[in-house]
DNA sequence: AAATTTTTCAACCGCCCGTGA
DNA sequence: CTCACGGGCGGTTGAAAAATT
């Protein structure tokens, strides 16, 4: 079916916005909220598309919205959700709350996967190049294992996401009741997704990623990078979020998994890691910095990266796939077990 | 100081999904 | 069930700014 264009483009004004045009978007959106966008534009005395609009306002005049530089912290969570979640941003976004997901999107693409390139990691997979020389050996069991891990955790940390904008639309919904129009951080990005996540039988329904788990005769588990376009990945976080027919497919997976010998063997292998890394253990975050953030000092020395969860070996002559994987995605998880909402257990 | 190249990032584009008529 | 609409998302573009020659 044919789709008409969100706007009619005669006569629309494109490119930058001056500040006449802020004033005008800012003061209808303050005065009336932005109701629907397609007609906010005639309403405001604007020459724009109301998609032009919302973007004008998600990404620049919100209120709540942090500008300036990165924090080496804010960098942090967006490498290690990024390992986790691929080129989501809008997911990624709700882990930085000040941060929208085009600014994420435009530091990851001008800074931080520049980086990564630099020192040898693969921005897609977050692997190091020399991972695909182990391929065929034990190690590449271990790196499986932490994948999975990673492909649960990441599955916690949407659910813990949709919780957080659940919240909001609590908020909003709050407002509403009390015939209030609700503060402008309300009003973005929330009103759509999550609405009916919670129906049916009231269970609570996660989030779920794609699945990616294929099985391979050598390879008893073997896990996809989330950041590898698939055909089985969905083009975008909507389509993660959103098809709950898929969770059943992850479920499946669990069930089946405690029935096989190499799989219950993962998972015990994994409930000891994760009850590892649950462990209050410092230095991880300063391990992962020196280990993604640039610090050429901490590759030259071998770097004990935390004193619980496994040293990493960070010798360039001696370079230890095993370990540093394991640091990397320890420090992944670190970050999803210190997120700031109280979450479900998965497990 | 001027010209050229590179980087940054706001904005656009096209696609997709949920919703409701 | 079909279709149109509203809106969200990720990829891409291109003008402006910064860096380099």
């Amino acid at each position: 079916m044919g789709r008409s264009p969100c706007c009619d483009k005669a006569g629309l004004k494109k490119g930058p916005w001056t500040p006449e045009e802020d004033q005008k978007l800012l003061a209808y959106i303050e005065e009336h909220g932005h109701g629907s966008w397609r007609s906010l534009p005639e309403k405001a005395g604007l020459q724009r598309c109301g998609k032009s609009c919302r973007l004008r306002w998600t990404n620049y005049l919100r209120p709540d919205i942090k500008r300036g530089k990165f924090t080496v912290q804010e960098e942090q969570t967006i490498i290690q959700l990024h390992a986790l979640l691929g080129n989501r941003w809008s997911a990624i976004a709700t882990h930085l709350p000040k941060r929208t997901d085009n600014e994420i999107k435009n530091y990851w693409n001008t800074h931080l996967k520049k980086r990564l390139v630099k020192m040898g990691i693969d921005p897609v997979t977050h692997k190091h190049k020399n991972e695909t020389l182990s391929s065929s050996t034990g190690q590449s069991k271990n790196a499986a294992t932490l994948s999975h891990m990673a492909q649960w955790e990441s599955a916690r940390l949407e659910a813990e996401a949709r919780l957080a904008r659940e919240s909001k639309l609590l908020h909003l919904q709050h407002y509403q009741n009390n015939n209030k129009s609700a503060p402008h951080c309300f009003t973005h990005k929330t009103s759509t997704n999550w609405t009916k996540q919670n129906e049916g039988n009231g269970d609570q329904q996660l989030e779920s990623p794609t699945s990616t788990v294929t099985f391979s005769e050598n390879l008893p588990l073997m896990i996809m990078p989330l950041g590898i376009p698939t055909e089985n990945r969905n083009r975008n976080s909507r389509d993660n979020n959103n098809k709950s027919s898929e969770i059943p497919a992850m479920i499946e997976f669990a069930v089946s998994s405690s029935t096989s010998s190499d799989v219950t063997l993962v998972k015990e292998h994994e409930h000891d890691w994760i009850r590892q890394i649950n462990c209050p253990t410092e230095g991880i975050e300063e391990g992962f910095t020196s280990l993604l953030l640039g610090d050429s000092i901490g590759r030259k020395n071998e770097t004990t990266a935390s004193s619980g969860a496994g040293a990493v070996v960070v010798n360039e002559s001696e370079y230890n796939y095993y370990e540093d994987n394991k640091n990397y995605w320890n420090s992944i998880l670190n970050l999803v077990d210190s997120s700031p909402s109280d979450s479900p257990t998965m497990f």
